[in-house]
DNA sequence: AAACAAATCGAAAACGTTTTCGAAAAACCG
DNA sequence: CGGTTTTTCGAAAACGTTTTCGATTTGTTT
């Protein structure tokens, strides 16, 4: 590997001259630059990334930490995310979480040991204390959080409106003659679920359908969503074999509730509506 | 950010020693041992990762090129990989080449000036030089290609067998009775692709079924894969009617076929049998 | 030609760690 | 107690780069 000293002897200048020449420093004259980028293109000079780290304290790489990488949404996100990144030079290290805390955590401080220049983090379902997270902020490392996020913590934040979505989901639903609607939703902790448990009721308030708490069916949204899918519409079956829609939380869940149905003979659209949430 | 140097002053001895106390090293007494790990816990002491790269010449974090994050063969095989890289105390480094030859060029030109341990690569399908993957191979950094490889590479390679699963599939379809069995087969250039095609054609030779070049459709598997499959699926109805099974190259492609057929009234699996490829 | 300004370069320190090698101290032995 | 071995430590170099600051050279102005 040819070193800038390498390329100092050959040229019989010194390696601060070099290295200021292929920075194209005005300090050192045009002719000089000409020649030393010349003999680096030659020999093949690539920089040394570690010294260049430990001198500048900067790795040009930012960590993203999502629970499941294995999900449309997610691995979508981590596409746009390394290409943008990309175009500024930079690199992503990517570390998922499984859903776990525990584990949240030690990502956490893998990338901050790796000295990342920033984190971007997706939040755990089983997260529910952010002390890692505000330790991080306080180190002045910077840090956005994304998706499933905590709004108790002071940061950047890149969300979209689930309330919002999920009224409109279920406004649809009422649109089309649902009287009855039940709602699959996510675990009680993250934020997104608590938004499109309160879009949904929103919805039921403002056409004037009583909020039944019988209706709302939780499940965990871990990898196994698409058996608490059928788990929960086998249960609604029973519960309340009357209900015409039903506003799920995410959309593997929903493929899970439609294969019960289509199982037990239901037909969809005809005897139930189904919205899932997610775009998969 | 404490150093070295700083545990060295608060217990007054060298900053060598403190380095080999923290390694273990037998060189120092298990007395000072104890006192500088002690104290490096106190003082939340966590090495320079920049430093130790730099002197140690690895960077603990392995890269890893494919064609298309969201996809589910590639996302699973990235999490594979990430969590088995992690207890090795490795990081992952990914970044897609969208198929094309030039971009991969480019990846593995960023990877190695970030000099990952070590490489790990699916071609694109643009792919059909080898040149910046032997490269890399003659300058010693460890490579090894999985799924779309070349076999023209000499390096380590992880594939399924791919001849023998398309025969399987093919085999499949024979045996629950069909009589005219088309394949819808990716590029021509890809290993895998290849693979398939000669499985599919092996299963009919085995059977005394007559290949017919006329039932072979090719699609380019990029990110279009389900409008190919609708496509070639609409072709496929025009010249051959009386096909009654598909082996497809892909779920995707498959997806897309089996929703042109249910456009246009043909049941499946009554009418048309169809096998995709990838477990989606 | 003296005086000054501008252009060009290099020595050296610094980043924080690891490792070699020699020196000092301690322990052992007859 | 002298000599030898073993244990314990530290000085220093090295990894390859960046940047400061002073020195030298060149050019410009009276």
């Amino acid at each position: 590997m040819v070193t800038l000293k390498q390329i100092a002897e050959e040229l019989g200048i010194s390696v601060a001259t070099v290295s200021k020449a292929l920075k194209e420093y005005s300090d050192v004259s045009k002719r000089t630059r000409a020649l030393v980028r010349e003999t680096a293109h030659r020999l093949n000079y690539k920089p040394n990334s570690f010294a260049v780290n430990l001198r500048t304290k900067e790795s040009k790489t930012i960590g993203i930490i999502i629970p499941e990488i294995v999900h449309h949404f997610f691995s979508s996100v981590i596409k746009g995310i390394v290409s943008q990144a990309e175009k500024k030079g930079y690199l992503v290290i990517m570390l998922q979480s499984n859903e776990s805390y525990d584990l949240e955590k030690k990502q956490l401080d893998l990338l901050i040991s790796k000295r990342v220049d920033g984190i971007l983090i997706s939040l755990a379902n089983g997260t529910r204390n952010f002390d890692h997270i505000k330790n991080v902020i306080s180190q002045d490392i910077p840090l956005v959080m994304f998706d499933k996020i905590a709004k108790v913590v002071n940061c950047s934040k890149v969300i979209i409106d689930d309330r919002k979505a999920a009224f409109m989901a279920t406004q649809y639903l009422i649109n089309i003659g649902c009287k009855k609607i039940a709602h699959f939703r996510g675990p009680l902790l993250p934020q997104n679920s608590i938004d499109r448990f309160l879009g949904y009721k929103q919805a039921l308030l403002d056409n004037n359908i009583t909020y039944d708490s019988s209706l709302v069916y939780i499940n965990e949204c871990s990898d196994k969503s698409f058996e608490e899918g059928k788990k929960n519409a086998k249960q609604l079956l029973k519960d309340h074999r009357d209900v015409d829609g039903i506003f799920i939380n995410t959309d593997l869940v929903a493929i899970g509730a439609m294969t019960l149905f289509l199982e037990k003979g239901i037909k969809i659209p005809e005897q139930i509506n189904i919205v899932g949430f997610s775009n998969w």
